[in-house]
Formats: structure tokens, C-alpha cells, sequence
DNA sequence: TTGATTGTTATCATATGGGATAACTTTTAG
DNA sequence: CTAAAAGTTATCCCATATGATAACAATCAA
């Protein structure tokens, strides 16, 4: 196993930690399902935007992440994109 | 073809009607995920709530629909159902 | 029936999601 | 290099999601 490998190991120890790491996984992972729907559109944040009928601005803002968006934002993102979007849950 | 059906094709002409219809189907479903995860955990609303660290009354709002609750609120349910949440979108 | 549990509805307060605009940086094409 | 296109950031404003409380209705068991 590698040095990083192994203090990754250590730091993930701390719930704290392992806690943050998977929110931010969590993030990375839904920041890039909305980066795959737009780019399989084939569309640049201003056409979407104006599909959705809002601002090249919010739509980054969307992308960069840090926020919270509702489902119907989501939904009409996905939409915008020529997509349907649903929600499922599985075993934690 | 019963009458019923005629009807239904007859109406669903109307792309107000079917763009209607569509959306209420799509609430339906929705809801529908949110109790079968509830159910699921075997749990009330009061006790759904407390695990959520909110009210009763909330969670019934959020059940009865007519909302656009956020992603992470959806994200609070599903975890205190014991359930990870997972968007994935699909060719319209 | 009656009481307890569960779910619904109404209402208020507050935090924040998301729209709009503009200036800025980064990337890409010529 | 330079101009245009694409993306980012900051800011303001408003609508609304959500928390909180309380009264009510529906369901179910004793």
C-alpha cells in the first residue's frame, strides 16, 4: 500500500473526517451528473440557460456546487437537456 | 376501446391536458418513492420527523405534495429512512 | 364508545433558492 | 496576438421552502 494510501487510511479513522470526505464525493458525483446531461446535449451554459429560461450566471452558479438546488431546478436542468430525471433509493 | 379510453386519447390530443396529466403522474410517482422509503423504515411521520430533527407537520406537508422541496431535504428523508438517494437521468 | 396514535391543515417567521444584471476571467478560434 | 465565446463571480431582490406551534381529523385498538 502507498504512503498517501495509508494516511488516507489513518485520516479516515476520524467519522469526522470520513464524514466530510464522502459529502464532498457525494457533491463531486452530482456536479458531474449535470456536467454529463449538458455536455451530451452538446450545449454551453448560456443556450441551457436560455432553454430554462434563466441566466448563463445561475447555471454556473448550479455547476460550481456549494448550493441546494430544489428537484423541480433539477428536473427542468435535466429537461432542458432533452432528459428525464428520477430519483432512487438503495440499501445505505 | 372503452368509452373511458376514447375519452382519455381524445383529451390527451390537448398538449395542455397531456403536459397536466403528465405532471400530476409525475407527482404521483413521487410521493409514491417517498412513502415506500417511510414505509420501508417502518416509521411515522412524528418519528421520521424527529430522526430529521423537524416537525410532523412538515413531513406530512412534504408527503401531500404541491411542494418543490430541495435536494438535500430529499437527501434528510431518505437517509432517515436509512436509504441513500441517487438521481440518474435517462433519454426523454 | 373512548382514548391514543397517526396524519392533516392553518399560520407565522426566517432562511435561502433562484432570477436578474453586470463586470470579470478563462478558453477557444482566426 | 486578438477578438469572440464560454464560464465565473458578486450583488441585489423576491418568492418560497422549511422550521415551529397549535388545533383538528382520521384511524385503530381496548
Amino acid at each position: 500500500m502507498s504512503k498517501l494510501q495509508h494516511l488516507k487510511e489513518r485520516a479516515f479513522q476520524n467519522p469526522e473526517v470520513r464524514h466530510e470526505y464522502d459529502a464532498l464525493a457525494e457533491e463531486f458525483e452530482f456536479i458531474d451528473t449535470l456536467l454529463k446531461m449538458r455536455t451530451a446535449a452538446g450545449l454551453t451554459q448560456d443556450e441551457l440557460a436560455r432553454r430554462m429560461g434563466t441566466q448563463k450566471s445561475n447555471i454556473s452558479r448550479l455547476e460550481k456546487g456549494g448550493t441546494n438546488p430544489s428537484w423541480g431546478t433539477l428536473k427542468r436542468y435535466a429537461h432542458a437537456c432533452g432528459f428525464e430525471l428520477s430519483i432512487d433509493f438503495h440499501g445505505a
